[in-house]
DNA sequence: AATGAATGAGGTTTCATTCAT
DNA sequence: CATGAATGAAACCTCATTCAT
């Protein structure tokens, strides 16, 4: 049987399949073979659209971090906070976040899981989108210790390696695995640690 | 020409090729032809050690854990210290671990980047003997907690999630990478970040 | 080059190779390697239709069995002859036989000779299409036998055994060895043989 | 552990095993690890008795028709018989050369199921044994023919050719698997048919 | 644009044989 | 003599990729 689809659809529907085919056997043991089956087309026709496994994966990390982007991009409202509005703003955006990754599971898996261990080029992609955010974040790890808000003895550089760890290891052992993860209560402690630590204060 | 070793030393000579291998190219683009090339030896040698490539791998993950026990097992000498000895023993044991990680460092980057990625067998040997450090740490987390060091309204499991996201990312971007890392600072700024989090506090 | 058949045709075309290089070579010193070669095919084309040189083989022994079937399902026509007629119609059909035999000479080689000595999963498969022939052969038996043409005295299994023997053994030294074998006089010497034996009758 | 023997005993040990090893595994998928496993002596001690797996074969063989020498040997007394005597005489050979390879099971199964399977090499050395007993009986065929006991309408090398399969094939299949076969009625049956056939004669 | 049979490089694994001890 | 670790040729098999249809 022979469909034919408009390009992008047909290219969005190779990538879904992929994601999921990684998801479930990791890009490893993950073959051309069981994507063109869960996408349901030719062997061909795959390679109509991607010029190789490891092509569909770089595309996958090029959709995690545009779709990762707009949530990025919010503002940060510059405005002035009293701390207690300033821990309630955290932990809505924390929440979002986690949120947003849970309703995107699949993917952040995959992302997450394998990007680094690989391939050299999927690092170096990594690597470059990553710094894109980590350039973003810094600038407003600045604007807060500029603020007031957070204290200015530890590196800049140095926090968003603990951020980007912090996220990446929450996600993955805390919200990824479960269907309905407490978010809530995730963000909170996440807010927390980060903030204060684990110090205990009379 | 033929060497003839005894078993142990044989088997640690392809686990430190092994170790180099797959360090330099992942485990995914390491062959066994790698391996023996860079363990100097015949192809049905090496098989007679490994069942497999596979097989390897595991070995270096067992390898690993093994060596990381007794730097596990230190004890944490129940006594009690002021705030400021305190701070001083967390750092010194980090400084501890961050040399150790560095002084083996192909073996951490293989074990960091890949055990996870690569397999489900990997996998559950990862967590059969991370749930062994976890349960430890919770133990000693706990005495903290009660000793009034730290603070009690962080779970437990959340937290070993977090030293190990953190430990994890700052040995594999600021530790592993280098020749000569800056440990004294990084353990010290880890410290106060775990300890205390990032807000200011007047 | 690259040369697409259909799916049935190229399954001939490498059995017909494999029987070549089996009845050449021997099952034992044949590779999958020979196979392809005699095939003009790749390897991996190979393992597109059998999953392995074991594989092959028994496709062998079932082909092997479904050209002969229609031979053995070949009437014996109930109808009552006199002796002379008999031994004539006995000679017949060992005459058609030899040369439906010699017709296949690889594959019939490739069967006699290999079949029984190779694998536990070989001897299975024959004996079970074995079996088959035997019943059958067992039913005439019986039918000759109550007919008066055959003697009682000797039991049916035993006389399969015996056929078999004979034509495994003449068919094997005397007919496949040779491009023009003396048929006619196999046949009777072999009707001769089991119908009367070797002892002088004056 | 070392032990030293004198090269005879030694290398009938290690023939001992190998018969053992081919008669339950056959010769292709027995490895020289098992035999010196069955055989309790090391790698290096077997390629002190044998130049190679197949030399072990051949041995095998040649001690197969060194054995059976004797028996072949026996005269045909030739004496004058009565038809009824001499009937006697022909089963009571048979029933000793069926005793006698039902005393040595496992080589003779090795000899009957293998010998001419596996390899150019091993059917020469068997087709060459092979005649000489073939040789042998070529002329007591001639001496029966010639004393008037058995036809003269067939061919000396056919009956041999006949001979050779129906004594392997009765063997190998009502003589060998059994631990008590009945060797008197087996000898009966095969000398009824040899001798008169299976033709009913009122 | 779509198909899927064919390809073959690249990997894994086995095991008969050798040789330093 | 005996040993058994080491060898490496030779087999097996997979799967990402191509290309004739």
């Amino acid at each position: 049987m022979r469909t034919i689809l408009d390009r992008e659809t047909r290219r969005q529907q190779i990538l879904t399949a992929a994601t999921t085919v990684f998801a479930q056997k990791g890009y490893r043991h993950a073959s051309v073979s069981d994507i063109i089956e869960a996408a349901g087309i030719a062997r061909g026709t795959f390679y109509l659209y991607f010029q190789s496994k490891e092509e569909v994966f770089l595309a996958l990390i090029d959709l995690w971090f545009e779709e990762l982007t707009p949530l990025v991009e919010e503002k940060c409202d510059d405005e002035e906070w009293s701390p207690g509005e300033f821990q309630e703003w955290r932990c809505r955006m924390l929440r979002d976040t986690f949120a947003f990754f849970h309703a995107r599971r699949e993917l952040a898996q995959v992302v997450f899981r394998e990007a680094e261990a690989i391939d050299p080029r999927f690092e170096a992609r990594m690597g470059q989108l990553l710094q894109r955010l980590n350039e973003k974040r810094a600038r407003r790890i600045r604007q807060l210790q500029e603020a007031g808000y957070w204290r200015t003895d530890l590196d800049v550089d140095f926090l968003n390696t603990c951020f980007n760890a912090l996220f990446r290891e929450v996600v993955l052992r805390h919200i990824l695995p479960f269907e309905d993860p407490d978010i809530d209560r995730l963000a909170e402690q996440l807010n927390t640690f980060t903030q204060f630590g684990v110090a205990h204060r009379p």
